[in-house]
RNA sequence: GGCGGCGUACCCAAGUGGCUAAGGGAGAGGUCUGCAAAACCUUUAUGCAGCGGUUCGAAUCCGCUCGCCGCCUCCA
């Protein structure tokens, strides 16, 4: 398997550092507001990387935090003048809510900086006495900042020369910090300030330190893999690579992974220009696993544009997905009677090899850093496959029992990604909701047995005229064999 | 200004030295169908921003030009 690293810039063998244990750490989200679509795409990228690591039989260890404590989370709770563990409580609680709506798997562990005030307070004693932080006097206390030219290999991961950046510094001088890249392990509180005692008075930690503190606890002194979004790279995993390896004298992450940005007109989408989509708009228009499939269609690394239009092809990929499902549904149920003749025998040792190269061709595109994309690509290729097999109507048990089997490597490989796991009722029935169709299954059902009556009486027009009734509500009606199916229109 | 990235068809997107440049969406024609829908088949880039270079061979490596974006401040 090979694993792109910021670090390095370049793909690399990934080999855990301890056997077949992998300690991932993603950085997560400050908790105060809602989640936007942004964060929806670190969480997915993240989640089917950890689900794909453990297929290829990692026993992984996913940690993701909440920054439950910060001066937004402050600010808000002034605002709305309530207390600021309130505002925590209330956008973890909404993180929840977005996050399972979109069919986030939980982390291991999902620890918050405020359960982690001793350990980081340890942490910042023991740098303070290893001489890489200093102590500066505030009103009613100390506040302690890293001195960053004192770790040697600041800015390795950033590629960022500490010269430049000093010379570049659009940072407020503070005249309390020895040089003007330094950063706050802990903030004195000022007043009305949420604080915690500490050997430095009353205070707060500062932001990178609580995933040292965190990662060091629930995953070890060196992690495997640390993860998040792109801006993270510059300052906080520069700061947390400082802090940590000051602490510990060892490599902390032996891999970086940064997914990309989702931007709008080009431009990054991000809270401050407020060109920003929430993650619950979205799942109002559209389903969570068109959603899912939006991001996945685009390698982690590049940027997506985000769209509508993106997000609607992507909903009629996975319908055209779930309409194959539906054939071998069919086929498989009522299998032609008799054998296979010698066309039919060929066509299903084709399939059986497909379905053998599937697998590999999966594999391969995942163990390339997680080329979802291709992987994707794999999927439609083999669905072209197993719909050229079902046109050919073979005769026979064997037959029905391959498309079954096909059915069956779909999903076990879908479930990876975290896709194609629906029945295709579900994903009609999910639609006709999302979409705030103006007609219930039942009245669909109705209007369908009553064509039928029609069409039994070959009055064409009137079942017709029944079947534009329901495309005008968004219901597209197909005539099988063996009855009528409706689906939803994406249009 | 420093550092990094991107530019592939009508749209999205994979491919980063060598089989016919994946896949999805959209469009056109056909097969099937009472008619449709779905599915399948054919079709839409002698071409990968432009110009040079390296090479037997480049979308893929190097240089320059143009355009766009990100980080350098909180940010997924």
């Amino acid at each position: 398997m090979k694993v792109f690293s910021t670090m390095s810039g370049k793909k690399e063998d990934f080999v855990p550092l301890s056997g077949n244990k992998v300690g991932m750490y993603a950085c997560g989200v400050t908790v105060y507001d809602y989640c936007h679509i942004g964060h929806a795409r670190s969480a997915v990228v993240f989640d089917v990387i950890r689900r794909y690591l453990k297929y290829r039989g990692f026993d992984v260890k996913y940690v993701r935090n909440f920054t439950d404590i910060d001066d937004k989370i402050i600010r808000r709770a002034n605002e709305e003048k309530i207390a600021w563990d309130a505002v925590s409580e209330k956008y973890i609680n909404e993180y929840y809510k977005d996050m399972d709506g979109l069919g986030i798997a939980r982390a291991d562990v999902e620890p918050r900086a405020t359960d982690h005030i001793s350990e980081m307070i340890d942490v910042i004693s023991t740098l303070m006495e290893k001489g890489y932080a200093y102590e500066v006097a505030e009103e009613g206390g100390k506040s302690v900042y890293f001195a960053v030219d004192r770790f040697n290999g600041y800015g390795k991961l950033s590629k960022k020369d500490l010269d430049d950046l000093q010379a570049g510094a659009r940072v407020n001088v503070d005249e309390r910090k020895h040089s003007p890249m330094d950063f706050a392990l802990w903030k004195a509180s000022k007043e009305g300030e949420p604080w915690w005692e500490s050997p430095w008075g009353k205070g707060r930690p500062g932001w990178h330190i609580e995933c040292t503190a965190m990662a060091i606890k629930h995953i070890g002194r060196s992690i495997d893999i640390h993860g998040g979004g792109a801006d993270l790279i510059f300052p906080h995993h520069e700061n947390e690579i400082a802090q940590s390896e000051a602490y510990t004298g060892e490599q902390f992450a032996k891999y970086w992974m940064h997914n990309g940005f989702i931007t709008i007109d080009k431009e990054k989408m991000s809270k401050s220009l407020g060109n920003f989509f929430t993650i619950r708009e979205i799942l109002e228009l559209f389903d969570p696993e068109a959603v899912r499939l939006f991001i996945l269609s685009t390698h982690y690394r590049s940027p997506i544009e985000f769209s509508q239009e993106q997000l609607r092809d992507a909903e009629s990929s996975l319908d055209r997905f779930y309409s194959t499902i539906s054939r071998i549904d069919e086929y498989s149920a009522r299998p032609c009677e008799g054998s296979a003749d010698k066309r039919g025998q060929e066509a299903i040792d084709e399939l059986r090899t497909c379905l053998e190269q599937f697998r590999q061709r999966f594999e391969e595109a995942m163990d390339d850093d997680f080329n979802t994309a291709m992987a994707i690509g794999h999927f439609f290729e083999l669905v072209r496959e197993i719909n050229r097999f079902l046109d050919m109507k073979i005769k026979g048990e064997q037959a029905a029992v391959l498309a079954s089997k096909a059915k069956a490597v779909l999903n076990e490989f879908g479930s990876i990604l975290n896709l194609f796991s629906k029945t295709p009722y579900e994903w009609n029935a999910a639609l006709l909701k999302t979409k705030k169709l103006p007609v219930t299954e039942a009245e669909i059902q109705q209007q369908i047995d009553q064509r039928k009556a029609a069409r039994q009486n070959k009055d064409w027009a009137a079942a017709d005229t029944i079947r534009k009734d329901l495309e005008a509500k968004g219901i597209l009606l197909e005539d099988k064999h063996n009855g009528t199916a409706w689906k939803v229109r994406i249009s």
